[in-house]
DNA sequence: CTACCAATTGACCCACGAGTCAATTACGCT
DNA sequence: AGCGTAATTGACTCGTGGGTCAATTGGTAG
C-alpha cells in the first residue's frame, strides 16, 4: 500500500502519488456521476483510471470513503465558487441568478458531478450520505439566501416554515437545470442562467 | 407456484389471490419507497408482507417486474387523477396548482411512492426504468400543460426548448414538495398547495 | 551493480442477495 | 375420512462485487 508520503526520496515506482489520486479520484466522479453509488463497481472506477482495483483501495479504502472524497470534493468546488458571490452582492432574485450561474460553471466540464451532492439513494447511515447531506445543508444555507430575501421582501411574508420549503425547491429548480443540461449538452452556463431568467419572467407576467 | 386463476374451486389455501397480491404490492411500495431500488432486497419486500420470499416470486416474477409493475401502479393512479383536471380546468397556472394538489392528494397515504417513478437510479434498459420512464413523459405531457400554456402567454416567448426545460423544473419542483412533505407529514395536499402559491406570488412581487 | 523499498497487481476469499425446487400444508370435493 | 390440488415455504444454488494478501516490478541510494 502507498505511504503517506509525497516526495519519493527511494522505492518510488509509477505516478507520483498526487497525481494519481487526482487521476483515480476523476474517474470515481465520472463512474458515480453516471451510474450513481450502487450502480458503480470499483472494478469500473479501477478500469477507467486505467489502473487495479487494488491500489484503488489502496489510495481511497472503502467504496463508502471514495463516495465521500469525491462528493466533498464537489461540495468544496462548489461552495468555493458561490461564497464569494453570496458575500458580495445584494440580497435579491440577481444575486440567485448570479449563484445559479456560478454553479453551473463550476460544474462545466463534468456536470454531473453536482449528482454526487443530491443522490437520495446512498446507504442510510453510510459516511458517503453524511457528507453529500452536509454539503446539500451548508448549500442551502449560502445559495438560498438570496430567495429567501425575495420570500421575506414579498408583501405576503409567509410562515417559517415557508422558507425551508422555498430552499428544498430552489435546490431542486438547479438540479432540474442540471439534469436537462446533461440532454443537452452544447447549453453554456450562461444559456442555461438567461433561459432560467425567462421562466421566471413568463411566469411573473402570467400572474401581473 | 400460484396458478392464473382467482376463483377457487379446488385446492385452495391461504389468502385469496387478489388480496394477497394487493398486499405484496402495498408491501413492495413500501419498501421501494423508503430505499430505493437497489437498497431493497426481496427478502424485505417478503418480511414486510408476512410472506416467504418465493411467494414473492411467485406472484411477481423478478424484482425488475416487482418494481415495474409498483411504478405503472403509482404511474397509473396518478394519471387518473390529474386527467380530469387537465380536460376541464382552463389552462393557467390555477390549472397547474390544482393539477399540483391532486397528484398529492393522490400519494396522500404513502407520498413516497411518488419517487417510484422519479428515481434516477434504476438499473438501465430494465423494465422497471422503461416503465418508469414512460410514465414521466406522461406525467409530463399532461400536468405541465399550465405552465407551458403560461410560459407561451408571456410576451416573451421563449424558444422551443424553453418549453421543455420548464417541464423539467416543473416536475422537479413536485418532487422537491413531496420530499419535503416527508419530514413534514402534519403537512396536507391543501396546505402544500397553498404554501407553494405563497412562494409564486412572493417571486412574482420581488419582480413587479 | 546490488540491495532496498514503495508502488502496483493477479488471484483469491467471502458476504450478500436474486432466484429456484422439492417438500409440506390445508382447503374443497366426493 | 381420504384424495387431489394449489398455495406456501425451508433450504438450497449461484453470480456478483467489495475487500484482502502475497508476490512482482522498477525506481533510487550507496
Amino acid at each position: 500500500m502507498p505511504a503517506a508520503r509525497d516526495a519519493a526520496p527511494r522505492g518510488t515506482r509509477g505516478m507520483p502519488r498526487v497525481e494519481r489520486e487526482a487521476q483515480i479520484l476523476r474517474a470515481a466522479l465520472e463512474e458515480f456521476g453516471e451510474g450513481g453509488y450502487h450502480q458503480t463497481g470499483m472494478d469500473a472506477v479501477a478500469a477507467r483510471a486505467g489502473v487495479s482495483k487494488p491500489l484503488v483501495h489502496a489510495y481511497f479504502g472503502t467504496k463508502d470513503a471514495l463516495y465521500a472524497r469525491c462528493a466533498a470534493d464537489v461540495a468544496e468546488r462548489l461552495l468555493a465558487a458561490i461564497v464569494p458571490v453570496v458575500e458580495q452582492a445584494p440580497p435579491g432574485v440577481p444575486m440567485a441568478l448570479e449563484t445559479m450561474r456560478m454553479l453551473f460553471a463550476t460544474v462545466r466540464e463534468r456536470p454531473r458531478d453536482w449528482l454526487l451532492v443530491y443522490d437520495l439513494t446512498l446507504p442510510a447511515g453510510s459516511e458517503a450520505e453524511q457528507v453529500a447531506t452536509a454539503a446539500r445543508e451548508r448549500l442551502t444555507k449560502l445559495g438560498a439566501q438570496g430567495v429567501r430575501a425575495a420570500l421575506a421582501a414579498s408583501p405576503l411574508e409567509g410562515d417559517a416554515l415557508d422558507a425551508d420549503a422555498m430552499n428544498h425547491v430552489w435546490q431542486a429548480v438547479v438540479t432540474a437545470l442540471m439534469t436537462w443540461w446533461f440532454d443537452h449538452p452544447e447549453q453554456t452556463p450562461e444559456r442555461l442562467t438567461e433561459r432560467f431568467g425567462r421562466l421566471l419572467d413568463a411566469l411573473t407576467a402570467s400572474r401581473g
